[in-house]
Parts: C-alpha cells; sequence; structure tokens
DNA sequence: AGATTGATCCAT
DNA sequence: TGGATCAATCTG
C-alpha cells in the first residue's frame, strides 16, 4: 500500500548537513514562492554546492564580509545577492553556524512543465532578490522549501564543474553542479 | 564575441 | 576613494 504523503516544509536539520549532501537532496524537491498573485512552485533539477573557507569559487574564501557574513549563518537561511549589476542569485545556507557553504539554485521546472534555466532568470520568475537575504526558509513564509515524497537517484542526475568559476584554479574543476538528466 | 550593469572589495 | 572584478544573460 502506498504511503500518501502531505508536503513537509524543510527543517533546519535538512539543511544543517554536509553541502554535498543537501545539494543532491534538494534535486526534485520544491521550492515556494508567496506572492500577491498566489504561490509559484517550482521542482529544484539543478544547484551547485559552495563548500568551506579553502573554495576559492565561493564568495566566503575571503572571509567574512559585510557580503557573506549570511553565509557562516544558521542552516535554512537564504544568501541573495546582485551579479553583474543585473541579476540575482539565490542560495541557501547549509552546514553548522560559522561554517561557510550554500547552495545555489539554477534551475526549477515549474508546474506548467516550463523551464526556468538559470540562476537569473529563477530569481526574476520568482521575484527574489536582496531584500530576501537571511530569509528563514523553514518558516513556511513568502518562501521555503517543500518535500513532495519524490526521491531522486545518484544515477539521475549529472553531475559536473560549477558554471562561471574558471579563476578558482584547482576548485574550479571540483564536481559539485548536479542536475536532472533528460531535462 | 561583445555589451550590459552596479555592488563589492581592496589597494594601484 | 578609484577601479577591477563578477557563482549571468541577451543580442548579434
Amino acid at each position: 500500500m502506498a504511503i500518501l504523503m502531505s508536503p513537509q516544509i524543510l527543517p533546519r536539520s535538512f539543511y544543517d548537513r554536509p553541502t554535498l549532501t543537501v545539494a543532491k537532496e534538494l534535486l526534485g524537491k520544491y521550492l515556494l514562492r508567496r506572492g500577491d498573485a498566489g504561490v509559484l512552485a517550482g521542482r529544484i533539477v539543478e544547484v551547485e554546492a559552495y563548500v568551506g573557507p579553502e573554495d576559492r569559487a565561493s564568495h566566503a574564501s575571503r572571509g567574512k564580509t559585510k557580503r557573506t557574513e549570511v553565509m557562516f549563518g544558521p542552516a535554512g537561511i537564504t544568501y541573495v545577492y546582485l551579479i553583474y549589476g543585473m541579476y540575482h542569485c539565490f542560495n541557501i545556507v547549509t552546514e553548522q553556524e560559522g561554517y561557510p557553504a550554500a547552495i545555489l539554485v539554477r534551475a526549477v521546472e515549474l508546474e506548467s512543465g516550463e523551464l526556468i534555466d538559470g540562476p537569473g532568470r529563477l530569481c526574476r520568475r520568482f521575484d527574489i532578490s536582496r531584500t530576501h537575504t537571511w530569509h528563514d526558509l523553514t518558516l513556511g513564509k513568502q518562501l521555503w522549501v517543500e518535500d513532495r515524497g519524490e526521491r531522486i537517484t545518484a544515477r539521475a542526475m549529472l553531475r559536473a564543474p560549477r558554471i562561471g568559476v574558471e579563476y578558482a584554479g584547482e576548485w574550479a574543476t571540483k564536481p559539485w553542479r548536479f542536475r536532472l538528466k533528460g531535462l
């Protein structure tokens, strides 16, 4: 007998684990955004992990600054930054407080089937901007992530180097991008 | 391939 | 305080 699972808001304990584990498990979860027009849902289909103070691709690799201190914060909060003066990028902070790590959400699939491919396009569609940084995703208000019971196997995902971090030397080659196959 | 755009960071 | 840089996207 199948167990029907009602959507579960991901708790802090989900995010407070090794970032690569959280990144893989975020595939198939749903990003939800409540706005004036109702609730928009997107199935997360691509993410990238930024892990620890040594990761030279990570904004946190040059230490704690006003911008990056959120990456050192508690798991389950958001880090949203502006890139190239034009686009926002939405990240989820992971691991224990004091350890800088986050996951960039790069693509989602809407319930209509439309693919929102790219972090800037995602933030534009979901109306996410820097004002949402430090938002707590575990409260189910405005912005949260749900488990709807879907499980993604390792062979259903593509693993590849992260995009746009060629400056990061050996860190640029780490296969810390995860994307569902066959989109 | 080149333009766009402005917040951020550090030193020239 | 100036200038290089940038976890992207669009247009050609």
